[in-house]
DNA sequence: GAGTTTGAAACT
DNA sequence: CAGTTTCAAACTC
C-alpha cells in the first residue's frame, strides 16, 4: 500500500508539474524535473546535509531589517513575458500573503492522499477525532507526509508527542505514516480537528507535544528537509507555483492558523503532490477532508469555495493572499495568459473563480480550493514584511501579523526576508509564548472571516488572543508548536533560499499616490506591479484586487506604450562568465538602470536618480548630468566614483570623459555581473533583487551592456558609514529579461533603449551607437533567461 | 509635518 | 521628438 501510495504520490505530482509547467514550460518542466527528481534523488541527502537547518540552528540569520529597505514586491501584474516565473511569484508571495490560510496543505493532500486516504483518512478522522478526544495528538499527522522529511520529523515529533493520533491512526502502519496515505489521512483529521473542535485536537496536540520533549535538532534538520529537497510537494509548490518566501509566510501562517502542525507539513506535502501550494483554509478542514476523502480527484468542485468559503482572506489579505497565491497558481496551473489577470483578481476575492480556474492543476482535484486560501503570501505582505516584519500578511499590514511583534522589525527582503523571519521565528520559536504570538500576528492577518473559519481554532476573541487561546487550545504545543515552528522555519528557510536562488526576493512597496489613483507609474506599487496595500498612504486608490480589470486594462495601456514599463528597472549584469567583468574586482555587480537617468542636479547622489536608488552605477544609458553616482559613474568611472566621492568635482569632468571611455569599460565590464553581483550593491542586502528567473518570453535584450560599468557599491564611499541606499527598484538580471525585452536591438543600449518608453532615454546618448562595445553584445548577448518580474498584462506574452 | 526639490512619467 | 506639465518620492527645514 505504501509503495503504491507513495508511487501514485510522486506520479500524481509530476504531472501536476506538467501542467502546472506549460507556460514556461522549457524551464519550468525542468525545473519541476528536476525537482521531482530531486526528491528522489541523493541530492536530497546532500541538500539535506546543506539543510537550512543549519542557518535555522544558527538562527542569527543575521538578517538585518532594514526600516528602509522594503522588500521589492514581486509585480503582480504579471507581465505577458514572465508569466510563468512570474505566477510563480505571485503564488509564493500569495502563501505568504495568505500564510493565515492554512489551506495549503489540502492540496497535496487531496491528490496523495486521495485515493488511499480517503478511506484512510475517513477512517482516521474518525479515529483522530475520538483520539483527539482520547487526547491523541492530531498534530503528528502532519509529518507523517509522505516525504521522508515527514517520517522523521513524526519520529521526532513522536518523540515529543506520542500521541499523535494521526500516528496512531497511521500508526497501524508506521510506514504507512510515512506513507502518502497515511499522511493523508493524517491530515485529514487535522483537518476535522480544526473545523470540528480545534481546541480538543489542541489539548491532545500539548498534550503530545509536552509529553515528548522533540529533537529539534533532528526537527530542523528532517524538516528542513522535507521542505527544502524531501517533499516534493512542497518543493514543487513552491518552486513552480508558490513562492518560496510566500509559501513561506503562507505556509507559517497556515500553519499558524491552523495551529495543525501537522497541517502545515500535511498541507506541503499534501500539496506537494499537487504541486501547488493549497492552504487549507483551517476552516475548510471539511473541505479538505472531503477532498483528501474524495480520492485523486481532489479538486474541489468549489474553488471559489475554498476563497470565499473560507473567506478568510477576503479584505486585504485575503487580496493578498487569494490574489497571489490564486493568481500563482492560475497562472501555472494555466497557461492562460488570463491567468495573469485572475492572478490579480484573486486578491480581490473576487478571484475566487480565477482561482478556481487556476486550479486546474488539480483539475479533478479539490486542491483548487486549497490553493486559494491558503497560501499565498502576499507580495505586498512581502514587501511590509519587511518594515514591519510582519511575515505573512501583507494585507495584514494591519493585523500586524508579525509574527515577531510588530515591534520586532525585520527584512523580510526576499533574500534577507527569509532569514529574518526565520531568525523571529526562531526567537518566537524559543519561547513558547513568543510562539503564540506569532500565531496571533498569523491570524491575525487573517481576515475575519478566515478566522471565522478557522473559528474554531480561534475563539474569536482578539485575535491575538485568540492565538492565545489557540495555543491554551493546544497547550501542549509549547513543544509541539516548537516542532511546529521550527519546521515554519525550515520551511522558511529553504522557501528563502530557493527564493534567494531564484533572487526573488523583493520588498514591499507602499505609495502615497494622491492624484495618479496608483494607476500610473507615478505609483510605485503600480508600477512594481503590485496592488497597494494597507500601509499605503494612498488617496482613491484603484490599485486594488476590488478594480483589477481597471488595473489590467490601465496595465495595458501602461504597456502597450512601453512594453518595458512594468519591467524591472535595474538590471543585474548576467550571470554568464562571459560577462565576467574585468573589474569585477571591483564591482560585483554590474548591476545598472533599464534606462538610465537623467538626472541634472542631484549628481546621481541622491534618490532622485533612479540609479543610485537602485543600487547600480550609472550607465551609457545614462543621461545625466555631472554624475557622481558612488556605485558608477556613467563614465565608467566607478571606481573612481569610490574614491571620490570626495573628488566629486572631478567626476564632472570625468564624466565628461568620454564615452568612448564608458564604452570600452562598459565593454570590459559587461561581463562583471555574475552572480556574485548580489553582493555587489551594498543596497541589496536590503533589498530585494528581485530577480526570479523567469524565462523571458519575450524581447530584447537590454543594452545590457551598457552596462555601466561596475559599480561597486560597496562602500566604497568614502563615507563608510554611508551606505548607498537599498535599491528601490526591482532587479533583474540580464539573463532574466525577458525575451521581449531583449528581443530588440541588437546593441545593448538599443535594446534598452527600445525598451524605455521614454524616447529620451532611449536615445542612447552616450553611445548612440547601438554599438556599444561589440564585445558587450557578444559576450552577453543577453539571453535573459528569466524576465523580471513584470506581469504582463498581456496574454500573450 | 509642511514645504521644497527633483526627476520620472505623462501629456501636448 | 521636444517641450511642458503632472506627479510623487526624496529631501530639507
Amino acid at each position: 500500500m505504501e509503495d503504491r501510495i507513495d508511487i501514485s504520490v510522486k506520479e500524481s505530482n509530476r504531472e501536476v508539474l506538467e501542467v502546472m509547467d506549460t507556460p514556461e514550460r522549457s524551464k519550468n518542466n525542468q525545473i519541476s524535473a528536476s525537482l521531482a527528481k530531486f526528491e528522489d534523488s541523493p541530492v536530497f541527502t546532500f541538500l539535506n546535509s546543506l539543510s537550512p537547518i543549519k542557518p535555522v540552528k544558527s538562527t542569527h540569520i543575521t538578517q538585518t531589517i532594514n526600516p528602509l529597505s522594503f522588500a521589492s514586491i514581486p509585480s503582480v501584474f504579471t507581465s505577458p513575458h514572465v508569466s510563468s516565473l512570474r505566477e510563480s511569484r505571485f503564488l509564493r508571495r500569495h502563501q505568504l500573503s495568505d500564510p493565515s490560510k492554512p489551506e495549503f496543505s489540502s492540496d497535496d493532500g487531496t491528490k496523495l492522499d486521495a485515493n488511499k486516504a480517503n478511506a484512510d483518512a475517513t477512517e482516521q478522522l474518525d479515529e483522530q477525532k475520538e483520539s483527539v478526544e482520547d487526547g491523541g495528538m492530531a498534530a503528528e499527522p502532519s509529518y507523517d507526509d509522505c516525504s521522508k522529511f515527514v517520517v522523521d520529523f513524526a519520529k521526532d515529533y513522536e518523540c515529543a508527542s506520542p500521541n499523535s493520533n494521526l500516528r496512531t491512526g497511521c500508526g497501524r502502519e508506521d510506514k504507512d505514516m510515512a506513507d502518502y496515505g497515511c499522511t493523508s489521512s493524517a491530515l485529514v483529521p487535522l483537518m476535522h480537528e480544526h473545523p470540528q473542535g480545534g481546541e480538543m485536537n489542541i489539548d491532545r496536540v500539548n498534550q503530545n507535544t509536552e509529553a515528548a520533549p522533540c529533537d529539534w535538532e533532528h526537527m530542523l534538520s528532517d524538516s528542513s528537509e522535507l521542505l527544502v529537497f524531501e517533499s516534493p510537494d512542497v518543493r514543487v509548490s513552491y518552486s513552480k507555483s508558490v513562492d518560496p518566501e510566500a509559501s513561506f509566510y503562507t505556509g507559517i501562517k497556515s500553519d499558524m492558523q491552523n495551529l495543525h502542525l501537522v497541517s502545515a507539513v500535511d498541507s506541503h506535502v499534501v500539496a506537494g503532490n499537487e504541486a501547488e501550494v493549497m492552504s487549507t483554509q483551517p476552516g475548510e478542514g471539511d473541505e479538505v477532508n472531503n477532498a483528501v476523502t474524495a480520492g485523486p480527484s481532489l479538486n474541489n468542485s468549489d474553488e471559489q469555495v475554498d476563497c470565499e468559503q473560507l473567506g478568510f482572506y477576503r479584505g486585504m489579505r485575503r487580496r493578498c493572499l487569494v490574489f497571489e497565491m490564486g493568481g500563482a497558481r492560475r497562472k501555472h496551473l494555466e497557461e492562460d495568459p488570463v491567468s495573469d489577470s485572475s492572478a490579480w483578481l484573486c486578491s480581490d476575492g473576487n478571484t475566487a473563480s480565477n482561482d478556481q480556474k487556476l486550479v486546474p492543476l488539480n483539475r479533478g482535484n479539490e486542491s483548487s480550493r486549497r490553493l486559494m486560501p491558503g497560501i499565498g503570501l502576499h507580495l505586498n505582505a512581502l514587501a511590509a514584511t519587511p518594515k514591519d516584519y510582519k511575515i505573512v500578511n501583507l494585507d495584514s499590514s494591519s493585523s500586524a501579523r508579525l509574527l515577531i511583534g510588530p515591534s520586532s522589525v525585520v527584512n523580510l527582503h526576499p533574500s534577507n526576508a527569509s532569514q529574518g523571519l526565520l531568525d523571529n521565528i526562531l526567537v518566537v520559536a524559543s519561547s513558547d509564548r513568543d510562539v503564540d504570538g506569532m500565531e496571533i500576528a498569523v491570524e491575525d492577518g487573517c481576515p475575519p472571516s478566515a478566522n471565522a473559519t478557522n473559528g474554531e481554532i480561534n475563539q474569536s476573541s482578539p485575535k491575538k488572543k485568540r492565538y492565545s487561546s489557540l495555543f491554551d487550545f493546544f497547550p501542549a504545543a509549547a513543544s509541539f508548536k516548537i516542532n511546529v515552528f521550527v519546521y515554519l522555519i525550515l520551511t522558511c528557510y529553504s522557501i528563502r533560499r530557493k527564493t534567494e536562488q531564484s533572487g526573488e526576493g523583493e520588498s514591499c512597496k507602499r505609495c502615497n499616490c494622491k492624484r495618479s489613483k496608483c494607476l500610473k507609474l507615478y505609483c510605485e506599487c503600480f508600477a512594481a506591479g503590485v496592488y497597494c496595500v494597507e500601509p499605503c498612504a494612498c488617496i482613491d486608490c484603484f490599485n486594488k484586487p476590488i478594480h483589477e480589470d481597471t488595473v489590467l486594462a490601465t496595465r495595458k495601456q501602461i504597456e502597450s506604450r512601453n512594453p518595458l514599463a512594468f519591467a524591472p528597472k535595474v538590471i543585474r549584469g548576467s550571470d554568464s562568465p562571459s560577462e565576467i567583468r574585468d573589474d569585477s574586482s571591483k564591482t560585483p555587480a554590474s548591476a545598472r538602470h533599464k534606462r538610465g537617468c537623467n538626472c541634472k542636479k542631484s549628481g546621481c547622489l541622491k534618490k532622485y536618480c533612479e540609479c543610485y536608488q537602485g543600487g547600480v552605477g550609472c550607465s551609457i544609458n545614462c543621461r545625466c548630468e555631472g554624475c557622481k553616482n558612488a556605485f558608477g559613474r556613467k563614465d565608467g568611472m566607478e571606481a573612481e566614483a569610490e574614491e571620490e566621492e570626495e573628488e566629486e568635482t572631478d567626476a564632472s569632468e570625468k564624466s565628461v570623459s568620454d564615452k568612448s571611455l564608458q564604452k570600452i569599460a562598459m565593454e570590459n565590464n559587461v561581463e562583471q555581473n555574475t552572480e556574485s553581483v548580489p553582493p555587489a550593491t551594498p543596497l541589496r542586502g536590503g533589498r530585494p533583487s528581485a530577480h526570479l528567473p523567469f524565462s523571458s518570453n519575450k524581447k530584447p535584450p537590454r543594452s545590457s551592456s551598457s552596462s555601466s560599468s561596475s559599480f561597486i557599491p560597496r562602500q566604497r564611499f568614502g563615507k563608510s558609514s554611508f551606505l548607498p541606499p537599498p535599491p528601490k527598484f526591482e532587479t533583474i538580471r540580464e539573463n532574466e529579461i525577458p525575451d521581449f525585452l531583449q528581443g530588440g536591438g541588437g546593441s545593448p543600449d538599443g535594446g534598452v533603449q527600445t525598451a524605455s518608453p521614454n524616447r529620451k532615454r532611449v536615445s542612447p546618448p552616450h553611445n548612440a551607437g547601438g554599438v556599444m562595445s561589440p564585445g558587450l553584445r557578444s559576450s552577453r548577448k543577453l539571453i535573459l533567461e528569466s524576465i523580471p518580474s513584470f506581469p504582463s498584462l498581456t496574454p500573450n506574452q
